[in-house]
DNA sequence: GAGACTTTCTCCACTGGGAGGACAAAGAGG
DNA sequence: CCTCTTTGTCCTCCCAGTGGAGAAAGTCTC
């Protein structure tokens, strides 16, 4: 099959474009219904589109008390492809148009082994997917990688727990590899964006995506937009102080957040919880696995053991606290927690919401709800897709 | 005289009017270098702008080799007043279309009065304004107001500084009274808005501007927008905490920034000082005046006293630590320090400076300019011009 | 000071896109 | 089978915008 060559010519065309992504097929009078163009500017839109090939007919509509109208939707040969690149494993997924995943691969792998080998390894389960049918080729990917990115060049800039990736030409390598467009971003703004299409975000027009994984990380949406700052560091809240004069950080200060609270904290906390005898629980699991991870603290805690509780409770209180100013300071309409530790669930929800509400005035909480991810490992992968397709979707 | 009446009836028109605004007296050839119109369409356009009124033709523009062009300018009767509420003090400006300051005055007033008191003495000024043969009337204005407000009404929500104005509707009864358009913002976005329209922030399009007078504001600007949040509170920084455990706050919590560092806990600490003994400049200021202020410590700290020049800095260094800590998150391009509290200058911005670029990571300060607002009082009334402006300088 | 060259401004004919009505097609319901 | 509704297509009219031609008003060189 071809691939998808054609660029929307207008802003209309991209409008409908993006309407049948996200609204699925629909009928020329539906769509009327929805962009306030004339009948006859429509028809001529979506004949171009048409012609094009990245819509086509796809049958009758059921009827609404008349002629039943042709539905409309997006070529369904089309296959974007999202990468969500994480600290220590990756995920890859081939959607259709409407950012359906229609296939999901995860597999652990070291970011630190540097892009070379994480980008074999990307395009070996892409190849895998393309192997089991799913897809031809395609037509755009968009990837997240655990770190700031210099987003109109796609380049990683400086990121602390990738070494090796500094500079490297994520976006044109990968371009070169799939032979289709890419887009890369920071793997939190990616996951916002996920949330934001298909998850608990999707009607929101500011709101923050903490992502709580090997570190931690903050999506931020303005106006339904992501914000990605000056340098495009913006969300990066692991090095905010939380303890002043608290331990040492691996980023050469003290006190910062992540130094208390991630997946790398919550390990070493637990272990050396295990190795002073605190909990039998833990201690079983240490013996047991060789090392403790935060799922081994998720797993503690969901069987009651006190000091995994405690252990995520004074990690969400800091974590909270945290997010507290960053409410005061942001004003958000939704705050989402989500990431690898996830699976610590409602205590550490519990936890956060405990704090911001205390702490921050009652004008900016008192309509906020603070919620888990809805989508889990897939909000990545699908933010991926969308970003991809919000880049292709948009006039050339 | 007649007052604004007409509106631009497209976005060419609004863009225009702006840029007119913006840049001075213009010939339409210049304006036709800026706008990517055709000769014809932006002769049609100009000609409809002068038919309402808005614009005027101003004499003939310098040569530029050629035949000399006919210049455009804004309507010089426009008048917009810039009224800037403080929490002890009112500024109230008129300005001409091109937000330039004709007369600007200051009175102390209590905010604490209540909106009627206030508005009787806004209106005071603005006759006086008016009297002085500076404006026969206003196209419009923009008030700040120290608390949130809920932007699209005009109308304070909760303000805590603001007993009695909680939902009072100061847009329509000032609009009512003034007889003409009224917005009103949050004062912190006004002096940020000022800052961008004429001071340090004119080509920055991510920026932070903190300013720190009774309490503790922040203005953000996204892209060249004030973001204000869902419910208006955004940029509310003065609860943030700053000691975990600290001292008591007015807002019922403990440790929150502004019970460390405002104009008011300044004057507080300054008190405490002066009567332990422990600085003899602030003791006799204290004598002389009765009570202490931000303005006497900034004396002192200028004729020497450690005393003084240690609040400063301990002031500083907190502020400075939740200012990295927004830095972190937000990554601006720019970050302004302004209000009541400048005088303070220099030893302010040094202990600021030096906790912001220790604190946030590299990629976020490494080419982070942190500066001193370069308006002073007058930031918050071009604010006010420039917000009832954008206003009214857009398609109806 | 005259002529050549530039720039600005106006006028005008042509073009192309869009709006909206008329009409045909297709179905629902009685 | 007839009427009403909805959808899709076609066609004409209108108008905004483009871009060229040329006049007006300068500057600059010789």
């Amino acid at each position: 099959m071809r691939r998808m060559t054609a660029r929307p010519a207008n802003a209309h065309q991209a409008r409908l474009l993006r309407l049948l992504r996200d609204g699925g097929p629909n009928s020329r009078a539906q769509l009327g219904d929805q962009v306030d163009l004339s009948r006859s500017k429509l028809a001529v839109e979506v004949d171009r589109l048409l012609e094009t090939g990245l819509v086509v007919a796809d049958g009758l509509a059921a009827s609404r008390g008349g002629r039943r109208s042709h539905n409309i939707r997006l070529a369904p040969g089309l296959r974007f492809l999202g990468v969500d690149i994480g600290a220590t494993s990756i995920d890859v997924a081939v959607t259709n148009a409407e950012l359906e995943i229609l296939g999901h691969i995860n597999q652990p792998m070291d970011v630190r082994e540097g892009p070379v080998a994480v980008f074999e390894q990307v395009l070996s389960m892409a190849a895998k997917l393309k192997a089991s049918g799913l897809a031809e080729g395609f037509d755009g990917a968009g990837i997240g990688v655990p770190g700031p990115v210099r987003f109109p060049e796609g380049v990683p800039v400086a990121p602390p727990i990738m070494p090796g990736w500094d500079g490297f030409p994520v976006r044109e390598a990968l371009s070169q590899e799939l032979g289709c467009p890419v887009m890369v971003d920071n793997d939190v703004n990616l996951m916002a964006m996920g949330e934001q299409h298909a998850g608990v975000a999707r009607s929101v027009g500011d709101f923050l995506c903490v992502k709580i994984g090997t570190g931690i990380g903050c999506g931020i949406v303005v106006g339904g937009e992501v914000y990605r700052g000056t340098t495009g560091s913006a969300g990066d809240i692991g090095h905010i102080l939380a303890v002043p004069d608290g331990r040492p950080c691996a980023c050469g200060n003290r006190g910062c957040l992540e130094a208390y609270f991630s997946g790398a904290a919550l390990a070493r906390d637990a272990t050396e919880a295990a190795q002073q005898g605190l909990s039998a629980e833990l201690a079983s699991r240490l013996e047991a696995g060789g090392g403790l991870s935060a799922v081994d603290v998720a797993a503690a805690a969901a069987a009651g053991d006190a000091t995994a509780l405690d252990l995520i409770r004074e990690g969400g209180n800091r974590t909270g606290q945290v997010i507290a100013g960053l409410v005061s300071f942001f004003n958000p309409g939704l705050v989402v927690i989500g990431g690898g530790v996830t699976g610590l669930g409602h205590t550490l929800l519990a936890a956060i919401r405990t704090q911001v509400y205390r702490q921050s005035l009652p004008l900016a909480t008192g309509n906020l709800p603070i919620v888990l991810c809805e989508l889990g490992p897939t909000a990545g992968v699908i933010g991926g897709a969308r970003l991809i397709s919000d880049h292709l979707f948009s006039p050339a």
